[in-house]
DNA sequence: CTGTTTTTGAGGTGCGTACCTCAAAAACTT
DNA sequence: AAGTTTTTGAGGTACGCACCTCAAAAACAG
């Protein structure tokens, strides 16, 4: 039989009140009871149920998941993944919930999150690119008891129970290596595209694609990266532009979430040129053009695995344990037509 | 708040003790109080709570897993995973243990499923090749109220709440689309390995393979598998029979789990041909050549996710749940050096 | 209608923990 | 040593459900 709470303050010579004092990090508590029954814990091999632990809690755990207001195709699926799941995690006594943050502004940004309050939420997990305002904003709210983790953008060096979500440089060498190896033994250049060029995640995507092409492929040239801001019309307008600059492109990588408008151009540019394109994120639209060949590889990070693995990572977090590393690691996933 | 119990046998115009009845399908019950109880649930949207339910029932989950006795370096992976998932879980009082069947001896594989009793197991996650024996002891594993799952390998047309698995026809084709691509414009023949073509995950990967290759791509030749039987020395024979007697070989698909000896093979080929190689299952050796460049792709299904999508299952039947299908979904992974 | 069987209700206990109160004990302070 | 503060113990209640017993009620059979 496993050992409860009971056989535990039997063991530590001490009471049930000390030891859910000391389980449960309240305070009154001297230093060397604390001691006396860790090392209990210890020796009797004792284990929390968590099952009846969470029943007792009486109130499960309530979670947010702090997203950007206005988003693109990737972020509607991870929101609709964050509301299967809540749906489906109800009957263990979790509950989520959506916070919008306006992105462009990080002062208002900073200020929903300082309105968060340990009352309301045991965990956060945030979506936002990094910023003072919001790092700071993070920093207070673990200090006012709410567990947070970052999600899909690292916030700064955070540890790896921190951040849930791919390695953006490893995630563009892939990209890089696809395109290679498809191109096969052509030559001629590669279109970049990205949203902005300031966040980290392109940043690091881009560092990864080069650091595969430049050493590996002298045959292939990589063109500075495009900036679309996210608008259709410009990205229409520097493709087409870049298109007649040089004659020689050969690929195109499509490195922000939004790729609807790129793919639409590449759709009609695809018929005659034998242009490789990668994009990532699986969206409605990125399947599409995968499954008619528009696009040639799609890399991608599983919006529903990234939304259960940040919960058990904050659920983890609150109960003071570590999580199941394997289980945690968001994989880059690889997507051609084939294997969809 | 949430429905419990109490408010659900007001609502049906019932006492506690028939809406225990009714939910954990005890007998004695009318028919026409059932379908009260039923329409109660829908109507106030009752939600058993598990974590209560759990605690209750005292004893959480037994879950065993059946795998072969004498196994590939795959099956050591899946092992090492299940064990790991049993530590881990031990708080959520979910146990697992492993029971080793005679894969070679189906008489002596149906005699050790019979022994498995209700007693000991809530359910079953078994991984093993079909066959009428085996077939039968599920079935009648079934009657006696023990849950199955089949993991990795399908258990003829079973539904998809009984089966945690890639589809390996889908397989195969990724196998041979990125077997196409990595080609380019070369043309010549490419080698298929099975351990045998008695089993069905083989048979399938090939169906797979060839509704890519044959059609798409007329200048490659996908010869008669050929089969290794597990051993190293038949490996390396019919290997270097294939390579004499098909000078112009350019492409090598491992199909089987147990790829050590192709690729070893294959490691000292490589350097002067360009022989593109795609094997199945990540383990040591193939992470291994895909580093040093002797593999060019893995098709990989994550073990542990396997593993843990097999008790998810397996505790949803036992609950008489839904799973959730788009976590239960196991993806065809393509790995590269990149995005190990 | 009576006797038998089936169905239902009332009530209880226990699971392992959280969280609360109040008094007693122990540890400090001056 | 007396007073003050800190630490500990004893005991209780609650969470939502499973599982048990026994008697009462209802349905059925003859």
């Amino acid at each position: 039989m496993r050992p409860t709470t009971k056989d535990l303050a039997k063991a530590a010579g001490v009471s049930l009140a000390t030891v859910d004092r000391v389980l449960n990090g309240r305070s009154g508590v001297r230093q060397k009871t604390v001691d006396a029954v860790n090392e209990a814990i210890t020796r009797i091999g004792f284990e929390r149920n968590q099952v009846a632990a969470t029943l007792a809690r009486q109130r499960g755990y309530r979670f947010g998941f702090v997203v950007p207001r206005s988003g693109d195709e990737f972020l509607s699926v991870i929101v609709k993944h964050i509301s299967e799941f809540d749906q489906a995690s109800r009957a263990e006594m979790i509950q989520t919930k959506i916070v919008r943050i306006d992105e462009h502004d990080p002062h208002r940004a900073a200020r929903t999150l300082s309105r968060l309050s340990a009352d309301e939420y045991d965990g956060i997990a945030i979506m936002a690119p990094e910023t003072p305002q919001i790092r700071d904003a993070l920093y207070r709210m673990r200090e006012r008891g709410i567990q947070t983790v970052a999600i899909i953008s690292n916030q700064q060096e955070e540890d790896d129970q921190s951040f849930v979500g791919i390695d953006n440089v490893a995630a563009g060498a892939t990209a890089g290596r696809l395109m290679a190896r498809f191109l096969g033994n052509r030559s001629g250049d590669i279109l970049v595209l990205a949203e902005t060029m300031q966040s980290r995640d392109s940043l690091e995507r881009r560092l990864g694609f080069d650091r595969v092409m430049s050493p590996g492929y002298p045959q292939f040239h990589a063109l500075p990266t495009l900036e679309t801001h996210g608008y259709p019309e410009r990205t229409n307008l520097v493709l087409k532009n870049a298109l007649a600059a040089h004659p020689d492109i050969v690929g195109l990588y499509i490195m922000g979430s939004e790729a609807r408008a790129a793919i639409e151009c590449a759709r009609q540019l695809k018929p005659d040129g034998k242009l490789i394109t990668i994009a990532h994120e699986r969206t409605p639209s990125t399947e599409q053009a995968l499954r008619d060949n528009t696009l040639d590889a799609l890399i991608n990070q599983d919006p529903g695995h990234i939304v259960r693995s940040a919960i058990r990572t904050l659920r983890a977090k609150c109960e003071n344990r570590e999580t199941l590393a394997s289980q945690e690691r968001i994989r880059i996933e690889i997507l051609i037509s084939e294997n969809l």
